[in-house]
DNA sequence: TTGTGTTTTATTGCCTCC
DNA sequence: GGAGGCAATAAAACACAA
């Protein structure tokens, strides 16, 4: 039992304590209505205001603390033959008593002018408050753990709105993300079908394909990324086919003899490119017909560097990369149109 | 009035510092 | 080794609903 051992046998003098303050103590209203005069006069009165209050008793003798006896109760021990008086007394005296509200906004003020409390402080506190210097000094050490307590649910909270306002941060970025990843597959299929009614496609001439198939059209990209910024390139994933993933496999390998190491490939339907750290997976898959599939429609591939890329900004001399100009600038960038 | 939950006062044991 | 702080805890005091 850790507090259990209220009383215990100590040095007394009974001699010592304040009659005064004993009577004045037992006239006490309870919870601590004694006295409501402002906090001001608090300051300003001379510690007889604060005795006469429900506090314990105000023992002269403060005890040493040679065994460590802390035990603020453990400070005297009664003479048989005491008067009725002191028997009343320390029979209450043997049940906690709560500080007065003067008392309690004494400290409380103190306390906020220094949650610490030095030796000569406390002693003067004490004094002041007609209570044992440990009596402030548990009071202190209980106010700074209430403080602590207080100050621990703070941050908590504060914690907490900064991860919700997170959470909804991302929240909206996700539904961003889809939002203009389903824009660009809108614009895709229209590309795609533009091309289609061009006739382009059954002449082996879409634009796609030689977007593609073109050796040069990964010229600009690699001239632009220079040693080390190969792993930074990105790719705007346009897939309208579930079963175009196997034609990307396809084409992807079809083409590793023309990309270098700083270009993308497809492997078991993931993108991914030198570095292993920039893996794309298709995300997006429509419902082209197999009558479309077997007219071998192929994805587009914007192929752009992430530093290249400024969304608040989009500029006005990107490479096309077999879009026609407009197109690519509004795939890339659809909430400015 | 009583049961129950909360707050306040106080103790104990452990730790750190000087 | 003593003094002081802190965490954990006990227990009285208090608030409040039923």
């Amino acid at each position: 039992m850790a507090g259990g051992r209220v009383f215990s046998n100590g040095p007394a003098n009974i001699s010592n304590i304040n009659m005064n303050i004993l009577l004045q103590n037992q006239q006490q209203t309870p919870r601590g209505n004694s006295s409501q005069q402002p906090l001001d006069s608090l300051f300003l009165s001379s510690s007889a205001s604060f005795f006469g209050s429900r506090s314990m008793v105000s023992f002269e003798d403060v005890q040493g603390r040679k065994r460590r006896n802390r035990s603020f109760f453990g400070g005297f021990d009664l003479d048989e033959n005491g008067e009725d008086e002191m028997d009343e007394y320390f029979h209450q005296s043997e049940k906690k008593r709560r500080l007065s509200v003067d008392q309690v906004q004494f400290l409380e003020k103190s306390f906020e002018e220094d949650n610490k409390l030095e030796p000569e402080r406390k002693t003067k506190l004490a004094k002041d408050l007609g209570l044992q210097p440990r009596q402030v000094a548990i009071w202190f050490q209980n106010r700074r753990a209430r403080w602590k307590t207080k100050q621990l649910e703070k941050d908590y909270d504060s914690l907490n709105d900064g991860y919700e306002s997170l959470k909804t941060e991302y929240d909206n970025l996700l539904k961003e993300k889809d939002r203009l990843q389903s824009e660009v597959a809108s614009l895709t299929e229209k590309v795609l079908e533009r091309e289609k009614q061009e006739g382009k496609f059954k002449q082996g001439e879409s634009e796609t394909k030689e977007f593609l198939k073109e050796p040069t059209i990964n010229k600009p990209l690699v001239d632009s990324v220079s040693e080390g910024e190969g792993s930074k390139l990105s790719i705007v994933e346009a897939s309208n086919n579930n079963n175009n993933n196997n034609k990307l496999e396809d084409i992807s390998s079809a083409r590793s003899d023309i990309l270098d190491c700083e270009s993308p490939r497809y492997t078991d339907g993931v993108l991914e490119t030198c570095d292993s750290s920039y893996v794309f997976e298709p995300e997006y898959q429509s419902d082209l017909s197999q009558d479309e599939e077997d007219h071998n429609l192929l994805p587009p591939y914007i192929f752009t560097k992430l530093e290249d890329v400024n969304y608040s900004d989009p500029p006005h001399n990107s490479t096309s990369y077999g879009f026609q100009e407009e197109d690519h600038h509004q795939a890339l960038w659809p909430w400015s149109y």
